[in-house]
DNA sequence: ACGCAGATGTTTACGTTGTCAAGATTATTT
DNA sequence: AAATAATCTTGACAACGTAAACATCTGCGT
């Protein structure tokens, strides 16, 4: 009596916990953070809505490993447009930037989830480690504008404070829909005119 | 039967909007965007659950008239540190941008609600007012240093744009704890190190 | 090859939440 | 004073996250 068509799926999935992550970041995509449902991401995945129990304690550390995976496809986005500028010192820092924003306005809902929402774990360590790293781009880059380690001076670190500010500021406002005003603007030439913001904060 | 310690509210509440209003802050403070519950401020205010659909049509009407009365905080205290600044509009646009993070500091959780949730109905005209309204004072206060209409040109909008993402970011960083290693800067002396990082995208 | 412990998935159940409908109580209008 | 509307309560419902009990498969030691 089992259809033809139906796909027979083993029992076991075999890679459940990537599929669900996978799944995971689907439904944040389409739903955003705050209408984000485990029951959707297991029905997403093809599973019973208490199978995701297996592979994470609950919603929260779900939405950490997300975060993760996040931070780490900020820094590849930062590193991809380091790769194609300039090899100058100021160049490499705007590229940085730009790819920050790039990333928050391909992965909005991810850029949320991230750095506006309390529903990850703080304090989770591989979420931190992730986080870390993509800082350390934007602390390297700043070190070579300025020749120093900027975290060694108040200079330096208001330096680093300003330059992601900026970039995080315009980032979530972009994302918030906040200054439409600039939108011509930045549909006529968005790399220019990331440029030009950023511009405005590289260290001297 | 009656306890004699049991104040007798009368059945109808005499302005339960402008209660809910005030307990809906309250579990917006204490718990934050994401576990806000309809309940728990019907409970604060002492009424039914289901009493609150007499006032909101749902839980993102009553948020969006949360995030309302924040936009209209939001410009009371920028204009309070215009009030007590200096009268060079370097030192108008700067007390506005430390009028902001002031704000954000004092109510993260409605800062949060306000640019970084989608639960506020987005297209709201009250709420639309009352963020227009903010926007103004850093429009004007552009204008004041610019000595123009800053709208008028791309460079002036983005001294806007520039102005705005720089505070709007360090304010979201702030409260999601991103850059702790200013915070001592800050603790040691927040208005001069606010100062400083603003200063650097005061338009030339 | 065998068997069994553990991992992985399902089903069922429970408390909580937002919303709706029906009824109770008070205000307001006619 | 009677009728109508506004306001509040109660009870119900579906969707959600979580936990417990159960089913199925994997892999390991023998």
């Amino acid at each position: 009596m089992t259809k033809p068509n139906e796909e027979k799926r083993p029992y076991h999935h075999g890679d459940l916990r990537a599929a669900l992550l996978s799944a995971a970041e689907e439904e944040l995509a389409e739903k955003g953070v705050e209408a984000f449902t485990l029951r959707g991401v297991a029905k997403r995945a093809g599973v019973s809505h208490a199978a995701p129990a297996h592979h994470f304690r609950n919603v929260e550390a779900m939405l950490t490993a997300l975060a993760a995976i996040g931070f780490r496809r900020l820094t590849a986005a930062m590193r991809a447009r380091h790769a194609e500028a300039a090899k100058t010192p100021r160049d490499q820092f705007i590229a940085s930037g730009v790819g920050y924003v790039d990333f928050a306005l391909a992965n909005p809902a991810l850029f949320r989830l991230m750095f506006s929402s309390q529903r990850p774990e703080h304090g989770n360590a591989d979420m931190a480690d992730a986080g870390a790293e993509a800082f350390e781009v934007l602390v390297d880059d700043v070190a070579a504008v300025r020749g120093d380690d900027p975290m060694a001076s108040r200079d330096g670190r208001f330096d680093v404070t300003a330059a992601w500010s900026l970039a995080h500021g315009l980032a979530n406002l972009l994302i918030a829909n906040g200054p439409g005003f600039i939108a011509a603007d930045l549909a006529r030439d968005r790399d220019g005119s990331l440029r030009d913001l950023i511009e405005r904060v590289t260290p001297r």
